[in-house]
DNA sequence: AACAGGTGTTTTACCTGTAAAAGATAGCTG
DNA sequence: CAGCTATCTTTTACAGGTAAAACACCTGTT
């Protein structure tokens, strides 16, 4: 029980979350450690995931918050605002700002000021832009494809379901708490 | 079906990332986007959570990664090196060595030199680390509880269970993968 | 018309993480 | 035992994010 060297045993005490909940259970018997299989896990495949899937990525030069600001205008198909692209990604305006200033040295994105109201800015891809975003796309999505894989299907849709469930109620109702 | 202003609509469309794919199979119509469903909502649960997750943990002074640390110390229950710390966090050495600096300063632990090998350190939770451990863990678990209750208990359960195959997947054959 | 307050964007100062190199030490090998 | 290589940890240089302040500009009110 005690995996001598934190290698894996079976099916349910596979993960590295599964040996950490043992452990606090160890210490804290009784402990409700339910909440840790789940957000500890999240985290933990967010954080691999991540790591993995930046490969198709990094051979173009472009880090997955770059790749999001990109995919967001082509996924549009118009322009934005620097504004709405920081609430597209999910960043501050600030880091919009500074991924905006690099993406557009690089000649991916162009920015044009609005005629009627001059504080803001409207940006959209370039035509190299564009054919970056399209050009790793599928890459990407086959990389993570391939990534996934080791789920079978019929288990990818359930986690697919019960992680929009999740997800739609805590983007509807995470403001309500932190309220 | 082009949710107006960003608001979610019923129970499988709910969340941002099904707009996401809607939106992309608009641009790209028969792209495989599969994928994004697990991998975008793991990476935006795991964002949205974490910064929920944090409030207890502020009220206490301790960043997530500091307090992973200590967890770490306390839940195995010995002393620990820094690359052990390292590995037992999933986080760089030279990250572990900042947090350690900051962690001794504050009083929370310990270090003393091993008395064989000069260059390994080995860190313990001071008494007043072990009792803000303690101290946290519950209302932390309270906290995570509270969040993940938007989904029912049959669901959590599931979940936990998708994820931790996942996860143990993941965790055997990245390396694979990524050689 | 002047201004008060609001909004969109950028700047500043700072904090934290990383990769790569440096530093220090162990332990084998000839 | 001198030297080589491997290991553990820290340092350095730097990239990227954030919060808060600063800017620039709009707009409704008086």
């Amino acid at each position: 029980m005690t995996a001598p060297n934190g290698r894996q045993a079976d099916a349910t005490g596979g993960d590295t979350v599964s040996a950490v909940v043992r452990q606090w259970q160890a210490v804290h018997p009784g402990l409700d450690t339910g909440p840790m299989e789940i957000i500890g896990r999240v985290n933990r495949c967010a954080a691999l995931l991540q790591q993995a899937e930046d490969a198709p990525l990094r051979r173009a030069g472009l880090s997955r918050p770059e790749f999001d600001l990109l995919g967001a205008l082509r996924r549009t198909g118009h322009e934005l605002t620097p504004g709405d692209l920081a609430r597209e990604t999910f960043s501050s305006g600030a880091a919009v700002t500074k991924r905006l200033k690099q993406l557009t040295e690089r000649g991916l994105v162009e920015r044009r000021g609005d005629t009627r109201d001059r504080r803001v800015a409207h940006v959209r891809l370039t035509d190299a832009g564009r054919e970056i975003v399209d050009g790793i796309l599928p890459e990407q999505l086959a990389y993570e494809t391939a990534v996934l894989s080791v789920l079978d299907q019929r288990r990818q849709g359930e986690l697919a379901g019960l992680l929009g469930e999740l997800l739609g109620q805590l983007e509807g109702r995470l403001g309500a708490l932190r309220a």
